[in-house]
DNA sequence: ATCAGAATGTGATCTACATCACGTAACCAA
DNA sequence: TTGGTTACGTGATGTAGATCACATTCTGAT
């Protein structure tokens, strides 16, 4: 599907915005193309936008100490990623994007955000709607960090991606559970 | 201070509401008083209403199996809860809601939430603001968990809310923190 | 086709935190 | 004042998962 096309279906799930609108709205994203490996965002970088993922899977993590990864979010068709402290609060970035497989996206910036927001009332509730669809998915990871052992947090995000077990290398899944990618190989033999 | 003007003075902050606007939106919202150890929202529960505190401090917590309690936050005046999961999803609770001192809330039912977000635009604006900072708050938090032993988890507990460590019971912070009361206590002799 | 580096598996050991067990102090309600 | 419940501290022991070490396979660039 075509990138105008899918944001389309996207956004009129939830607003409802005049075709010739959306063709104005949609002058404000600008398509990026990027390559497996690339970085999209990096550590310490001014962040203007935040990324609409047409095709492919993005990584956001965080490095800590130089050392450590924790991947706050696996991107793919119809996610929006970025660094949102780092946009909203006009910091440096501490979260990094990059690509995990060769992929697509649509960058919006945050001026074009708020304007195209305050411009069309439905744009508006859209991203609120998917803001909160945002916040409600991160409680409910929350609570199965403190709730859940590894075992259980691991099958519960392969039932919620089955793509990802083939899509991504095994030591990100680990980076996702915030497990050492040992103790995740163990888990395959008991 | 008062409740209206508390409410006024937190959402001009981000939007402007016209003075009678904001009279005819303070008009859906419920005044309601509650004892310490009183519930507001239980476990099960239909959910129909977000609450915003005007005094005292509320806690929203998980409970497992019936045993453990997990505190997905602690509400003070000006700050919103619910069990925002269930209220979109039309669910029954998961999450509840109590009391830790008495308290004073504001009722908001999804329903007049979501007449006036498409009354006023401003207000749609308002709540994308605010449910924006929660979702940057929960990713932060999230990382914190990922990234931070119960030691510096505490400390940043302690740095956020300084009032919390007077105002509740050990055993609630040990259970914001996802760890048990001995491990807290034992933190304080090292 | 070959070679270097990345990804994965697996054993041995270490450690932060949980759990169990018990004692003491604080806070109430009758 | 008293007796019961809740809060809090602290020792002994158990355990999930981290860390270290090394072997094996896979992958991608030349």
């Amino acid at each position: 599907m075509e990138a105008k096309e899918l944001l389309q279906q996207h956004i009129a799930k939830i607003a409802s915005i005049k075709e010739e609108d959306f063709d104005y709205v949609f002058s404000h994203f600008k398509p990026m193309s990027f390559k497996k490996g690339q970085a999209i965002l990096s550590e310490g970088d001014k962040v203007d936008c935040e990324y609409f993922v047409i095709s492919g899977c993005l990584k956001a993590f965080f490095i800590n100490d130089e050392i450590k990864m924790y991947i706050l979010q696996f991107a793919m068709p119809t996610w929006w990623t970025s660094d949102y402290a780092a946009l909203y609060n006009q910091t440096p970035a501490t979260i990094s994007v990059d690509c995990i497989t060769d992929a697509e996206v649509l960058c919006l910036s945050s001026e074009d955000r708020e304007k195209l927001c305050s411009e069309f009332h439905q744009l508006e509730h859209f991203f609120r709607w998917r803001t909160n669809r945002g916040y409600i998915a991160s409680q409910k990871r929350l609570l199965s960090f403190m709730n859940n052992n590894v075992k259980k947090r691991y099958e519960e995000l392969l039932a919620l991606y089955p793509q990802l077990y083939n899509l991504v290398p095994k030591h990100l899944i680990a980076a996702y559970l915030g497990v050492s990618r040992e103790t995740l190989s163990r888990l395959h033999s008991s």
